[in-house]
DNA sequence: ATATACTTGACTAATTTGGTCTAGAATAAT
DNA sequence: ATTATTCTAGACCAAATTAGTCAAGTATAT
């Protein structure tokens, strides 16, 4: 009904990969074997990551990736912004004005952003060291630690 | 960052629209009119949700369609899933082995569903009427009236 | 120096989505 | 009955998006 990218899935998956053993360094390849993914796919989405200063990476050999954020402080949500880059669940709730302007009647207009907004809450909600987790299922709306978002969009 | 097909966006503005007079008949022409949707277009989302029983139709001269259910009994979430007929966020969360079995590594499955079912909820909690009515500013916490799908998927 | 690894952006391929067309079936009006 | 109107359904094509690859480049360790 609603669908993540397959690149965002693939993001969460290697930052719960990473969150295991947050100190050790990760190179692209590791991951591309523990995740089947190749490694040019992998480097794609670990570079936008470390770019938005959600992981860090140290060239050269020995190098890798890290988290730079503890686990606790990356949410889902984060991951997705940063990989898909939309913000908007509808065309209305982007500022595009291409298409509402068309539109004549539309009182749904803010309506979309409320419920963009629940969607947003619910995904902002879940942070990584919960997904790597598997032990840990967590309440949703008590909405825990992760209210507002610890990165920079 | 996760976006709505467009049809699914065409189909709750349609039945926004219808939900403003609930009794009178709204044939494709009308619709397409006032969306600037070609009537094809209108013919195929009324005729999906027709078969749902969102809405009913009446055929022939002076014929067209109506909602079938008083508009605070249709979720948003009931419109994007006859539409789109997606039900997963991420692969994980369909169950279509093919992908997540070639990964020994994947606690987050669960914690996916979780994810999923918040955003089902957020979206599951406004309804129509609600959509429809520019004044009505509802609260998504409360989860008003609309727990409970009306719809069998 | 050289080998290892990340970075970037351009490019192509694959998939998904959107939209159209055609033929058909039901109904109302004449 | 016939005709005009209006919905139904599915095949089909076009457009847009997304995924994935390639190649050239930069930084670092040994």
């Amino acid at each position: 009904m609603i669908k993540l990218s397959r690149m965002a899935d693939y993001a969460i998956l290697l930052v719960s990969r990473m969150a295991t053993n947050p100190k050790r360094l990760y190179r692209a390849q590791e991951l591309a074997d523990f995740s089947s993914l190749s490694i040019t796919t992998v480097n794609k989405i670990l570079s936008k990551l470390t770019r938005s200063k959600i992981t860090e990476s140290v060239r050269g050999a020995a190098g890798g990736y890290r988290l730079s954020l503890e686990a606790e402080k990356i949410s889902v949500r984060n991951i997705i912004d940063i990989i898909d880059g939309k913000i908007a669940l509808t065309a209305c709730a982007e500022n595009s004005d291409e298409y509402c302007n068309l539109l004549d009647f539309c009182p749904t207009q803010k309506n979309w952003q409320i419920i963009n907004n629940a969607v947003c809450e619910a995904l902002d909600s879940v942070n990584i060291a919960e997904m790597a987790n598997p032990e840990i299922v967590f309440d949703i709306s008590k909405n825990s630690n992760n209210k507002k978002s610890t990165v920079i969009r």
